[in-house]
RNA sequence: GGGCAGUUAGUUCAGUUGGUUAGAACGCUUCCUUGACAUGGAAGAGGUCAGAGGUUCGAGUCCUCUACUGCCCACCA
């Protein structure tokens, strides 16, 4: 692309994303062979993808998570590392099926109507139509990923892996089947685990309703007093009350223990049973117990051996056992029982209440807490294993506050449901022999036990007609039958997801890459996934690796809209990143995403702008280098060639800026303060080395001075080329863009084909560090500011050239001065520059004060002086506050006893500072009459 | 009910282990199309750092309490 005025990203992103991926610059170092001297590196850096859903689209979050995860690779990769980033997607069990199904409604089909074969035949075409979306969109984005190793969650070798695992854990009886009450989406009909139930709070309804106790008039029309109270959110519950509860201390109800009620609706006799968990305080002090609805009251009900009764259909209706409400919907059936007990003067009230309500996390529906048989893992055993890692110091969270929550969880660990009523996912390697097992069809309990406990040992060693094997069995071990029927259920995709760090690298198989990569070094990803999905890969990697999958872990930020809610294309407040890629590029919408992400991020669209104008800034100020280099020869700087006697002022300090905020970004990108690496290197850039540096190479660069200009010419060469380096894993292709000319002048030389691949320019030791040089261009800065001051003050047309007169008070700064008598000329636009160490005022004059000198511009009667002697008596009375503040503070026998001796020299000079500023002002004053 | 964050300029946020007269971006005011850039340049206005105590020579920064906001977790029906 031609040096247009404006960066145009369109033309170059596609360009240079294609040239790296299809040179293979995304793969290790180690897989190609043209790296120069990289071959071999000891030094991998890898980072896993957090596979994101083979149904998704690029979101904001992702946008910052890959933003996040290439500037650590980009990085890696150029400080010489054997980077390696594996990517990849999950194959999204439920949001998947979900997706088919709903193409297949459109066509008035069900799932069941084409069967589970033929519609897993579906659901692998839309994968293979629509399921590179998001890749594509990656790409966009810029992330260097390692394309060649892409993984997907249902492959061949993730299959395998799944499997072994699975297998493994029943093997090491950490996986058990059995009923229990588990979280039931009525709309999937599938089972999800306690993380995919996401509790929201919810204004219900909390119903009291009579239930007459049994016997004297044998039915509660006329039962008078003779009733009992209780209080629940799900009426139509009732249905499968079994008991009702009361605590075993309330005095109120210790008579009714043992007695028993009539079940209204259902006439059924059930007991009144005593029980500790039952709290007097709440709603009437009586609970009626549900074991087959409620998490609680299964476990009530099997302290109590109470019979449970299920009375929904997976998908949410009455069934037989809710006598006249079969056939209802839950939410129907409630209205209709309320109704019913109402006609009957059973029901009180309905108080509102306040409580949280579990909702399916792919469909919103609400969760139904549902008796059925699933397959469990225990998790108490890997969860200490966990433990135990952190307690060597194994799992190193960023920012530290989120290991506690990661450390909670584990702390109160339930068991894992990894088992789905639905066929789009890793089918449960178990087979059921029908001849062993005939007993077992048709959800016979098991030994109940408290939800969220494990069973106290694994039954599995008498065999119970399954068969978890790696190989499909051909005849029960047993029997030696060969009805076999493989378990219907798939496995939960965490259950594939948790395996990622290694799955990916080949595990089961022993790979070289498993050797060499595992494990990772940096796991990046959102908060809300430290459950779903960073503990669980951690007790994997621990399981079956007997190691951490990686040694760091770094949360970033969630991406909010402006408004402070979640960003969400439901809320309809979600910003397109490809929109913003396509009307800015993907290098804008980078470094923004990373400028804002100290943490979490609100995000509206003029927020992008910043990015925007950065990379255009930088573009612009390639540009000009690029024009001053046009007679320029000799790209092959050699920083040893730099020698500060012969160097111009501005240089050195240029060059020791460099080196010092090149120090401080590397610094901040160790302990994952990108923001912070790319908020230096945007003042770096922008402040220092457009505004001054630039600016004071003009003057250098076009001047008459052949060898100053050759040499200024070098140092721009070397600078702005080492600005590009830095600034790469942020924005990579304006840099790759610009840099290209860059290598164009330095021919003969043997640059690299790409920038992705020029050396991290942060050398470990300081050569161009220059306090003096500092310290001048201070001294200039002050001087031109304070002139274009006077001049703004004034309202001095900036073709109008003054004369400025600089009181120096001390020889020192006179000499600066004096060096830099033409770059202030340019710089204030002057006529003339006097530097003086005694100076005498005539006519009329402003000046400035700072304490080194003060700087005069005469001015020839066009002022009014009011405004000036205000402003000059505001500063007077300022200083002299600010040295009575000084002096109280120096004079403070405490202070002057206690404070570290350097603060005690800064705090003099700082008054001494004060007292030059304040002579200034008093004589500024006074010759102002 | 438990936990975690946040409260700093009109707005959105920085502010490392306590140590210059608290910074930036956007917005605002004034001026400037000077050959890198108007997606720009220069100058400026704008803050009792949520409130109250405490520790310290010194607190935006550490401690305690209070108020508000947001998030996560939790089986009180």
């Amino acid at each position: 692309m031609e040096l247009d005025k404006q960066y145009d990203p369109k033309q170059v992103e596609t360009k240079w994303y294609s040239l790296w991926e299809s040179e293979g610059y995304f793969r290790p170092r180690s897989d190609f062979p043209g790296a120069e001297g990289l071959k071999e590196t000891s030094n991998p850096y890898v980072i896993v993808i957090p596979p994101p859903n083979v149904t998704g689209i690029l979101h904001m979050g992702h946008a910052l998570n890959n933003s996040i995860q290439d500037i650590l690779v980009r990085w890696n990769r150029m400080k010489g590392a054997d980077a390696l980033w594996v990517p990849g997607v999950d194959h999204a069990g439920i949001a998947t099926q979900n997706v088919v199904e709903k193409k297949l409604a459109k066509e008035k089909k069900t799932r069941w109507d084409l069967g589970r074969e033929k519609f897993l035949k579906e659901v692998w075409k839309w994968k293979e139509e629509h399921g590179s979306t998001i890749t594509r969109q990656l790409r966009r984005l810029g992330a260097s990923c390692d394309w060649t190793r892409e993984r997907f969650t249902m492959d061949e070798g993730l299959s395998k892996a799944v499997r072994e695992a699975f297998v493994t854990l029943y093997e090491r009886g950490l996986i058990y089947r059995g009923n229990y009450i588990i979280n039931w989406c009525p709309r999937c009909q599938t089972a999800l685990s306690d993380e995919e139930a996401a509790h929201k709070d919810v204004q219900g309804g909390l119903y009291h309703i009579k239930y007459p106790i049994a016997g004297k008039n044998g039915s509660y029309e006329k039962m008078g007093d003779d009733h009992i109270v209780v209080a629940t959110t799900r009426p139509e519950t009732m249905l499968g009350d079994t008991a009702v509860a009361v605590n075993p201390d309330d005095p109120r109800y210790k008579h009714l223990i043992g007695k028993k009620i009539v079940l209204p609706l259902v006439n059924r006799e059930i007991p009144v049973i005593a029980d500790a968990f039952v709290d007097p305080e709440f709603g009437t002090g009586i609970v009626k117990v549900t074991p087959a609805h409620d998490p609680n009251d299964f476990a009530m009900g099997h302290r109590h051996h109470l019979e449970q009764v299920n009375v929904m259909t997976p998908d949410g209706k009455i069934n037989e056992h809710g006598g006249a409400y079969k056939g209802m919907d839950r939410f129907e059936a409630r209205k209709k029982i309320l109704h019913d007990l109402e006609e009957l003067g059973l029901f009180i009230k309905r108080d509102s209440h306040l409580h949280a309500v579990g909702h399916c996390y792919r469909c919103d529906t609400v969760v139904e807490p549902y008796l059925s048989k699933q397959w469990f893992v225990k998790m108490q055993p890997l969860a200490d294993k966990a433990l135990k890692a952190h307690e060597q110091g194994k799992t190193v969270f960023s920012p530290d506050r989120w290991t506690k929550v990661y450390l909670n969880w584990l702390h109160g660990i339930r068991d894992w449901c990894i088992s789905r009523q639905i066929w789009w996912g890793h089918q449960i390697p178990a087979w059921h022999c029908k001849k062993c097992q005939a007993a077992d069809i048709g959800g016979r309990m098991e030994d109940g036990v408290k939800p969220g406990s494990s069973p106290s040992a694994i039954r599995h060693p008498s065999f119970d007609g399954i068969i978890v094997a790696r190989e499909t069995p051909k005849e029960c071990p047993k029997c030696k039958g060969k009805d076999l029927v493989q378990d219907p259920d798939v496995l939960d995709t965490w259950f594939s997801s948790w395996l990622w760090p290694f799955s990916t690298l080949g595990w089961p198989e022993k790979t070289g890459d498993l050797k060499k990569f595992y494990p990772t070094s940096d796991l990046v990803t959102a908060p809300e996934i430290i459950f779903f999905w960073v503990a669980r890969m951690i007790m994997a990697g621990l399981e079956f690796r007997g190691e951490v999958p990686f040694r760091r872990i770094y949360i970033h930020g969630t991406v909010r809209a402006a408004s402070g809610l979640k960003m969400s294309k439901s809320l309809g407040n979600s910003i397109d990143p490809l929109e913003v890629i396509d009307e800015m590029g993907a290098d804008a919408l980078r470094y923004s995403l990373v400028m804002l992400s100290a943490q979490d991020v609100y995000l509206s669209r003029e927020k992008f702008e910043m990015g925007r104008n950065f990379t255009n800034k930088v573009w612009n100020a390639c540009r000009f280098v690029l024009m001053q280099l046009e007679d320029f020869k000799d790209g092959s700087v050699d920083p040893g060639q730099f020698k500060k006697e012969t160097l111009s002022l501005p240089s050195r300090w240029i060059l020791s800026q460099f080196e010092e905020k090149a120090a401080e970004i590397e610094r901040y990108l160790g302990q994952f303060g990108l923001a912070q690496a790319a908020g230096e290197l945007y003042h770096f850039v922008w402040d220092d080395f457009c505004d001054w540096y630039i600016e004071l190479a003009k003057p250098m660069v076009q001047g008459q001075d052949a060898a100053l200009k050759h040499q200024t010419q070098q140092v721009l060469f070397f600078v702005c080329e080492r600005i590009l380096r830095l600034l790469h894993p942020f924005m990579p292709f304006v840099t790759e863009e610009i840099w290209q000319k860059f290598k164009e002048k330095a021919k003969g030389t043997r640059w690299p084909k790409t920038l992705m691949l020029a050396p991290w320019p942060c050398d470990a030791g300081r050569r161009f560090g220059d306090a003096a040089a500092q310290k001048a261009i201070g001294i200039l800065q002050k001087a031109v500011s304070g002139i274009r001051d006077l001049r703004s003050r004034f309202r001095i047309a900036p073709a109008n050239k003054l004369k400025a007169v600089v009181a120096c008070k001390e020889e020192a700064t006179r000499e600066v001065l004096r060096t830099f008598e033409r770059e202030v000329k340019v710089l204030a636009r002057l006529e003339t520059l006097d530097c003086v160490l005694e100076f005498r005022k005539e006519g009329a004059m402003v000046a400035n004060a700072f304490p080194e000198f003060d700087i005069f511009i005469s001015l020839e009667g066009i002022l009014d002086l009011g405004e000036e002697k205000k402003r000059l008596q505001k500063k007077l009375q300022e200083t002299e506050q600010w040295i009575t503040a000084l002096r109280a503070k120096l004079e403070k026998p405490s202070f002057a006893e206690k404070a570290p001796q350097e603060i005690l020299e800064k705090e003099k000079e700082k008054l001494e500072d004060a007292k030059k500023l304040l002579v200034s002002y008093q004589s500024q004053l006074a010759s102002l009459g």
